[in-house]
DNA sequence: CTCATATATTTAACACGTTAATGAAATTGA
DNA sequence: TCAATTTCATTAACGTGTTAAATATATGAG
C-alpha cells in the first residue's frame, strides 16, 4: 500500500529558508523526486510482474538476454545497471528456477555467459505484452513527447560525470 | 570497463523494435533511466555521508526532524518516502546511535513521536553545509532553471495517480 | 617464464525495499 | 456498551543495494 495518512498536512513551511544551517525543503529535492517518481512508475508494473512471480530485477535480465542473445555478467550489470553482488544472487535465483542457464567462457575463464532459456522465453512471452501495455498507458497519460523529453533530461543528468 | 572482447559481438540492436513481442530498448525506458538519473545524483552525495556515517535514509530522517520539530513515524514515512517497515529499524538504529528519541503519543498509543536529539543537531551541522554545496554544485552544472522544470516533470509524473 | 598487477566474479556483512502477517490501540456502529 | 473494523507500528521473510574483501583467471613488464 503506498498511500500514507493525508491527515497532518503541512505545518509552516516558513520557518525553514531562512536559517542557512537547515537543509532545503525535501519536496524540492532532487533525489527524493527521483525516488518518487521511480516507485510512482513501478507501482504500475510490480503487481503485474508479482502475478508472473518475478521481481523487477529479474525481468530486466531475462528482458535483456531476449533483446540481446548471450551477454556476459559484466555486460549485463552494465545494461540491466545491476551491482555485480546483486547480479550474483539473481543470476543464481534465475538459473535454479530453470529460466536462464550460465556456463563459463572458454575464451576467458573468468567471465560467465549468460542466455536465456526456453522457460524463460515462456515468461517473456507472457510478460511483453503486459509491459508493453502499462507502458503504453503510462507515454499516453503522460504524454508522448514529454516523455520523450524527460527521458532525455534524466539522461543528460545520468551522464554529468563522463 | 564497459568494453569487452570485439570478438563474439551477437546480434545487432536493430533487430529489435520490430518483433512486437520483445520489449521495447532498456535505454529509454523510464524505469532504468529515472534509476540511472538517481544514482548519479546520490553518487556525489554517498560518500560525504558515509564519511559521517549515515546512511541517505539515516539523513533524510534526521533532516526532516531539524526541519519539522516533532514528527509521528507516519508522517515520516510520507515525508521522507520510506515504508514503515524500513522506517522501524532506520529508527532503532538512530535512537540507539542518541541522534533521535522517541517517545509514545499521549493522545494516541499507537502513535510514536520522534524528535531530533542535541546529537543529531550535531550532525545537521556538520553534514548540511556540505550538503548544500555538493547540490548547488550539481544545480550549477546541470542548470537551474533546468533542475526546476525536471522537478516539475517528475512530480507530474509521480502524482499522475492522484 | 615469472612475478606483479589488473580484471571478472563471488562472498560477506549490513542496511534498505517489499509484501504479508501480527499486535495493540482507536473508531465505528448497532 | 461492545463487537467488528480500521489504523499505526512492528515483526517476519525474502530480495536487492552497497561496500569491502576474497578468489580465480588473465595480462604485462622484465
Amino acid at each position: 500500500m503506498s498511500d500514507r495518512t493525508p491527515m497532518s498536512r503541512e505545518k509552516k513551511p516558513d520557518d525553514l529558508g531562512h536559517d542557512a544551517l537547515l537543509p532545503h525543503n525535501t519536496r524540492r529535492s532532487l533525489p527524493i523526486a527521483l525516488l518518487r517518481a521511480r516507485e510512482a512508475v513501478m507501482a504500475h508494473f510490480r503487481p503485474m510482474l508479482a502475478r508472473h512471480d518475478i521481481t523487477e530485477q529479474q525481468w530486466r535480465v531475462i528482458r535483456i538476454l531476449a533483446e540481446a542473445g548471450r551477454v556476459d555478467a559484466s555486460e549485463m550489470a552494465d545494461k540491466a545497471f545491476i551491482l555485480a553482488p546483486s547480479l550474483t544472487r539473481i543470476i543464481r535465483s534465475l538459473e535454479e528456477r530453470g529460466l536462464i542457464t550460465k556456463h563459463k567462457d572458454a575464451d576467458d575463464g573468468r567471465r560467465v555467459l549468460l542466455e536465456i532459456a526456453p522457460e524463460g522465453m515462456r515468461v517473456i512471452a507472457d510478460v511483453s505484452p503486459e509491459s508493453r501495455a502499462i507502458y503504453e498507458e503510462l507515454e499516453t497519460r503522460y504524454g508522448r513527447e514529454r516523455v520523450e523529453v524527460l527521458l532525455d533530461m534524466l539522461d543528460e543528468l545520468a551522464t554529468l560525470n563522463d
